[in-house]
DNA sequence: TTGAAAGCGCTAACAC
DNA sequence: GTGTTAGCGCTTTCAA
């Protein structure tokens, strides 16, 4: 077994408590004591059980994370973020993906409860409803997602969503496609919503549709159907796929049709043309997200909002309308 | 406080240790009984501490997973599959980025060792003497790097290297590059081993390099002034930088120079010319990783080197070697 | 088949 | 400033 607290204890001629004081309440105890203790736990390489201290203290050092697609390439380098955010206040964190299944996503949370002080739950597909019920058992920090009353970090793709319709309307696009996301989605709404709101162009909507790729090259004949020459599409790997599926058909972007995304993932810099794409802060939101987290966990202060800016890229998939 | 066994017990009148037989030990107990208990403690919203369980039965239920850096392109697939494949055995995992720094992948490895029952470790930057004294303290599953004694998942990127030189040789270059990767990485070296072999080409070695788009960017100078017509980039990152470093010196690739990556991300079939890459198994890898790490749990059996096939896919990044 | 009791590694009153 | 004691939630002998 390993070595545990009381190796420590005997090993330097002390009680098991000044050992465990010595490392969690170094205060309080008399330093040549606490050095002396400290140098024996080194030598004989004693690390403490958090596990054990969580079951006394009710404080695991952990969080859970829960994504519903790791392989989509939003979520890594808030997963990133989030976790070396959390290594800073000495923190672990389980990841867990859902694939993109509301009930995979509340047993994850279920078998996580007992194990976090707090869980991080992006984009979530659950309903509002269950998201409720399951806060009674551990503190949330939602992303991407607003449920009154509870914590939010959301990227406001709202008003994302507007600047790329604005781009286009002052491209001289007049008639529009939204190219939506999965059922659920809570920015695919806003984005909705966003685009409704337009008086200075027709808004056709397209989906729902998987947030992939093959989603978004399924989306070209509707598109095309549609009419529209400006194109927002749910997020970048929609887009380029949507790009992919419009140049097999002999449409060109942005000649034809002018196609922005969502996200500014890697991909997006580097297929021609270039995508035009909402940028959205995903580190920033991960390390912010925990910070709020960790702060309820704390205080079990109730939370409000925190609306983190997006930005539109302008790059090689949007043009002037064709006449 | 949240519902502990105690309460469940108290609830169906028997005692605690009936209540844990009935969940860990079902034959151990009266069917009838069994359901009763199961029924309150259903109706309680009762859920096993699995930290308290772990301190009797010193099994957390948890795995460790630690890769260089997520927002890799590379590792979100091996994430996947083992968080998948871990929830399928009713294991949590930790997912930790050591941001290629040798010195937190340890400290990482070290705060984990106590709350998992094992880790996986992903193309780790440490050095072998290292991992051998870790592992002293919790098993280890390695993905992409050889220690021996030590249970290994390895993608066979020697032979995939030999096959990338093939191909190129096989085009008629006769003026190789090998664009290498991090120091320490155990793929690098590989790659430099295979490609030292080839009897074919002389082969030019540059670098090393960041494994990114930009160090592949940064790459393009050396690859230009070895005189090399057929290159083989650590992975595909490192492949694209270095195909856009090549065209911002107007270096047509494949006209001029043909180049290889190896990994097989999304990007590189979104890019043009589509990246003619090295595919590398990541999702069985990070399955079967976990599935070997599980059974050395339980058995602490020694184990080999799982060696899972790589293959080329030929796009649009290669042709003739120029005359 | 069930209960009683000890103990996993640690922390937190409470004494001294 | 340090030792004593109890106990976190659970499992696991040992008896009955």
């Amino acid at each position: 077994m390993a070595v545990t607290i009381r190796d420590v204890a005997r090993a330097s001629g002390v009680h098991v408590s000044t050992v465990s004081r010595a490392f969690s309440a170094p205060h309080l105890v008399n330093p040549e004591t606490r050095t002396r203790v400290l140098a024996v736990a080194d030598d004989l390489g004693y690390r403490p059980n958090r596990a054990a201290r969580a079951l006394t203290t009710g404080r695991t050092h952990n969080l859970g994370l829960i994504v519903a697609d790791i392989s989509n390439p939003f979520f890594p380098p808030l997963i990133k973020a989030a976790q070396a955010q959390a290594r800073l206040r000495d923190y672990q964190v389980f990841v867990a993906d859902t694939d993109e299944d509301p009930k995979v996503e509340e047993e994850l949370i279920q078998t996580l409860t007992k194990q976090v002080d707090g869980v991080l739950l992006c984009s979530p597909r659950l309903t509002n409803k269950a998201i409720e019920r399951l806060r009674e058992d551990v503190p949330f920090v939602l992303v991407n997602r607003r449920v009154t009353g509870m914590a939010t970090v959301c990227m406001d793709v709202a008003r994302g969503a507007g600047l790329a319709i604005g781009h286009l309307t002052g491209l001289g696009h007049r008639r529009l496609a939204l190219v939506t996301g999965p059922r659920g989605s809570w920015t695919s709404k806003e984005m909705q919503e966003a685009a409704a709101a337009t008086s200075e162009a027709d808004v056709a909507f397209i989906g729902p549709n998987q947030p992939t790729e093959q989603g978004g090259r399924a989306a070209a004949a509707g598109v095309l159907a549609s009419g529209a020459t400006g194109v927002l599409a749910y997020n970048d790997l929609v887009a380029i796929g949507l790009v992919e599926g419009l140049a097999e058909r002999g449409v060109d972007v942005p000649g034809d049709i002018s196609v922005i995304g969502v996200d500014d993932i890697l991909a997006g810099r580097l297929v021609r043309p270039r995508l035009t794409t909402v940028a959205m802060p995903t580190a920033a939101a991960g390390r912010i997200a925990v910070d709020l987290l960790l702060q309820s966990v704390d205080s079990r202060a109730a939370m409000g909002v925190t609306m983190l800016e997006t930005t539109l890229i302008v790059r090689e998939s949007t043009g002037e309308a064709p006449r």
